[in-house]
DNA sequence: GTGAAAGCGCTAACAC
DNA sequence: GTGTTAGCGCTTTCAC
């Protein structure tokens, strides 16, 4: 039979207002002799507090949602544990959600958090969404978007990343160290990031009066798949390039790849660089150069936003751009 | 204002029970009529049930808790992944804990996740962990074990890998390839598939009649640093070795590393076996021989046993050792 | 087919 | 310092 806080009352011979008040630290008026007796009954009769009943009163669950498209993906877990580490220091737990660039599954999350009362949700949009979406528009809790934003969504409270500054130095980096032809292999168009990385390119060949060739811009997935069989067919057309500026690690790692395969020298005949720093860049060779973005700290600081909003802790700034660096390893000359 | 179940009743002119049990589509015995005009009214209202008050009362909260020591390590996003989409599936909901593989906050979750009143909690312990804890002793849910279990855990029920037939199969792979001296570079000798990988790969030897050199075993931690490191110490103090199994992917791809470091070639003169199978594995060259772990249905079939033992269907055998598989890629001749 | 009412375990305002 | 009490929003039994 589950303990409740009546058993503890009456084990202890005082009111379930006593019990309560000590089981969360609200003692200050509680004589350390009922204090001491109260928390040894506790131990003793190993009662466990139904925090579903005091939400119920308190109105907070300090519960986080935290819906982004793929755990699997290695992008993705950094995330997931900046903003678990801040949730967890916090007091506060986190509900994952797998949205799989779906948006019925990502309006079905949205629904269900709100429905278990969560406090808040961190949401990473699928790259696939474009407009706000129904569920979004009811949303009566505070959101705090990461990597992705959404026009349209009100009390825009985003953590997002210098894409565009990212990419320009990197490409910038790639012209100077005297790579002329940089393709940029790209994910799909259609997410903020992915313009705004491809912004950043052309701006640096502009700023450089490079001419983009023709066909540069190469677009697929956010995948090693991808990145491995859009450079072989590359190889396979003939198409002459120098360099590749990818969307992401994944699709460089790929294309490192198939470069490898094809015994095309790496940085000396073709550099490559990245967008990210996932873990694997490190764990291959050459190490893989790329731009590097403080993943963990995006969720972390989406998180505290978040939990700052939650207690209505006033929040400067409704949005932080954070920085992204260059990391030159070994596959830029 | 928030809008509860009293306003939709009073809104269609009927009573709460009603309004619950087309909320809930028990509503076998509602009138169409109410249902269709209840359901417009709440479309229209904007009602949100909450699931919290519902939970206060049915004493569940269809909501699960993983806890892994880190998702941010490549090897649990799969199992995380696996388990949310059954949880998903079900209509629960998962609360992701990252236990640093520090004993303290496991049991922090613990007691956290029964006090949030998880229906149940699926739980891969600390590689530190040895004995039980008294968290854990006094957890009242259906606690389901995944890759490493733990001894004395009473209600065992458990998801694990064969590791032992797992490591006995590439090791006997690598002898039958040719193969002489070869030696295991494992993770931390504390947790259970560390040991059964050791056993694994000593059967493997011994059936080939092979004695196993001297400091056959070095153990570190299951990082691709320490895997780089570790062999190259090894080179550095001039060790002979012809082959590699190591303890996981992590740290075999570590391995590989260090060797391409040295010039050593690969798989002619070094051989490299991993174990799990995570998805860098293939975005290296040469791609990585290694163990499959299946860890999505790891984490998938733990859920379902897990919602299954909840909702108190027979679960046939409380212990499910699934299968690996050897995939043999480019780091072994 | 539908409703009245009890109660889940807790907190917080207020009284003492 | 401590207790009384009124709910929080819902489900469920049982009566009608």
């Amino acid at each position: 039979m589950k303990v409740t806080i009546k058993d503890i009352a009456r084990l202890a011979g005082v009111s379930t207002a006593t019990v309560s008040k000590v089981v969360n630290g609200k003692d200050q008026k509680i004589s350390s002799a009922t204090r001491t007796r109260v928390m040894a009954i506790i131990e003793e009769a190993g009662y466990v507090p139904n925090r579903i009943a005091s939400s119920m009163v308190t109105k907070k669950t300090k519960t986080l949602g935290l819906i982004i498209p793929d755990i699997a993906n290695p992008f993705f877990p950094e995330i997931a544990r900046g903003a678990e580490d801040l949730a967890n220091r916090e007091g506060y737990t986190l509900i994952l959600c797998n949205s799989d660039n779906n948006l019925e599954k990502e309006d079905a999350y949205i629904d269900m958090l709100q429905e278990k009362m969560v406090d808040g949700i961190i949401f990473t949009a699928s790259s696939s969404r474009t407009e706000i979406s129904s569920a979004l528009k009811r949303v009566r809790i505070p959101v705090i978007t990461v990597d992705r934003d959404i026009d349209g969504l009100k009390s825009q409270k985003k953590i997002i990343v210098d894409n565009e500054i990212g990419a320009f130095d990197a490409v910038t980096y790639m012209t100077e160290r005297g790579y002329k032809s940089i393709l940029h292999l790209s994910g799909p168009m259609t997410s903020k990031p992915a313009q705004e990385r491809y912004s950043g390119y052309l701006r640096a060949l502009a700023s450089k009066n490079i001419k983009p060739v023709e066909n540069h811009l190469i677009s697929g997935t956010y995948t090693g798949e991808w990145g491995f069989n859009g450079v072989q067919k590359l190889i396979d057309e003939g198409v002459e390039f120098d360099g590749l500026f990818c969307g992401n690690d994944l699709i460089a790692l790929g294309a490192l790849k198939a470069l490898q395969h094809n015994g095309i020298k790496i940085p000396t005949e073709v550099g490559v660089v990245g967008f990210d720093d996932i873990y694997m860049a490190t764990m291959v060779s050459p190490e893989l150069t790329t731009v590097r973005q403080p993943n963990y700290d995006m969720g972390f600081q989406a998180a505290e936003l978040l939990v700052n909003t939650i207690q209505n802790i006033e929040v400067g700034d409704t949005q932080e751009t954070l920085k992204t660096h260059l990391i030159v390893r070994g596959t830029t000359k």
